[in-house]
DNA sequence: GTGAAACTGTGATTTAATTAACAATATTTC
DNA sequence: GAAATATTGTTAATTAAATCACAGTTTCAC
């Protein structure tokens, strides 16, 4: 059974207030706590949870430990999944120092570019690949999961490439849509959209 | 009247889009083509282009000219608004050079940082000013929208700031849940959620 | 140990977003 | 110029997501 995504990126966000929580020395929590750390009700919580599976000790609220341990075996795979970032410029550059260390079962192993000053290099220890070599490297190393940020005019044509070279999801920073095969996840985020998002909010509230 | 949040996402899409076709020559678009290049459906297409008001000649398709400057009317603000990065790391300098001169309504006028190597340094243009100035440089230059790029355990304090110095609308990309007064308005974006997702749905639908 | 208070878990309802269905209209074909 | 075709605009139906309402527990106060 496969959960909605809305539950998906909630359940990512409360597993990070609760290990937040149990660096704290926190061993229970409410929903309504854990509402109020999100933007969101104690029911929306609750049914999150719900979906899950996972009941606590009424009265108690959750236990912090147990429903970190169940959150992870939802949302990681056993073996964890191997991630390439794809364009190192600036954005790339700050994705992959960003996630290297924070997730144990996500790990970044790889980038790729096209620049002859950036290939061999290395951030953060993870190493930077010619993109041509990327279905050898994808292959060898069991790359499943490719983060996007190359330039927009070489989007699409990286894009066909990586399918190509056997990733199953994409996460695509790029501002162009992309198309990619069916059995391809595919996650979009756009900042000018985003920002744009923001600006017209902030019109329309002034009014 | 306030059009929903997915709608204004997508006509943002939609507008660069359009911009692309006008420099390619295209006069008119389908609702197809449109739903083709953003992977959605014409029927879609059609009802956010209703929900403005537009009405292209049947049969045509729509006038990317006019489509466009409609588009324009209902998300820009008139005079424009203006937008400051906080944070000036790898993140923020990638916003920073990324935006400039993209939309002519929404400029990016400062960043702030608390770095004295990065204070009155200049990137793509824009000058980097002490976070201590905030307020008055928020004041002094009309700036209404910040994008959040500095460090998690700073983010609480800062956004405080914001709402302090009269910021109405917040771009958070740290992984810190931010609360602010009800009338500023809060988009965040969350890497390691999204990433999570997507490797959610890898490890789902290798199963 | 009884009653009040504090939480959780979940069926029922509401709201938001998407999709289906199709009438209306313009264009092309013959 | 009538019939076939392609496309829009919109009402209705469906699906997905969020919220309400409340019964069921456990705990606490006395």
């Amino acid at each position: 059974m496969m959960l909605p995504e809305r539950t998906v990126e909630r359940l990512s966000e409360y597993r990070r207030s609760l290990l937040q929580c149990l660096e704290e020395g926190k061993t229970h929590i409410y929903s309504h706590e854990l509402a109020e750390l999100h933007h969101n009700t104690a029911v929306q919580v609750r049914r999150d949870i719900m979906f899950i599976g996972y009941t606590s000790m009424q009265r108690k609220g959750y236990d912090v430990r147990e429903l970190i341990s169940v959150i992870g075996d939802i949302l990681d795979s056993e073996k964890g999944l191997n991630v390439a970032v794809i364009g190192v410029g600036n954005l790339g550059r700050a994705i992959t120092t960003y996630f290297v260390g924070k997730r144990s079962r996500l790990n970044i192993i790889a980038t790729f570019d096209v620049d002859h000053n950036k290939i061999d290099r290395v951030i953060s220890g993870v190493k930077c690949y010619p993109l041509n070599r990327l279905k050898e490297v994808v292959g060898t190393h069991n790359i499943s999961i490719a983060i996007m940020t190359v330039p927009a005019d070489s989007a699409v044509e990286v894009s066909e490439h990586l399918v190509e070279a056997g990733i199953k999801g994409v996460l695509n920073f790029t501002t162009i849509p992309l198309n990619v095969a069916p059995d391809v996840y595919l996650d979009e985020f756009d900042m000018i959209t985003s920002l744009e998002k923001v600006a017209y909010f902030v019109k329309m509230t002034k009014k």
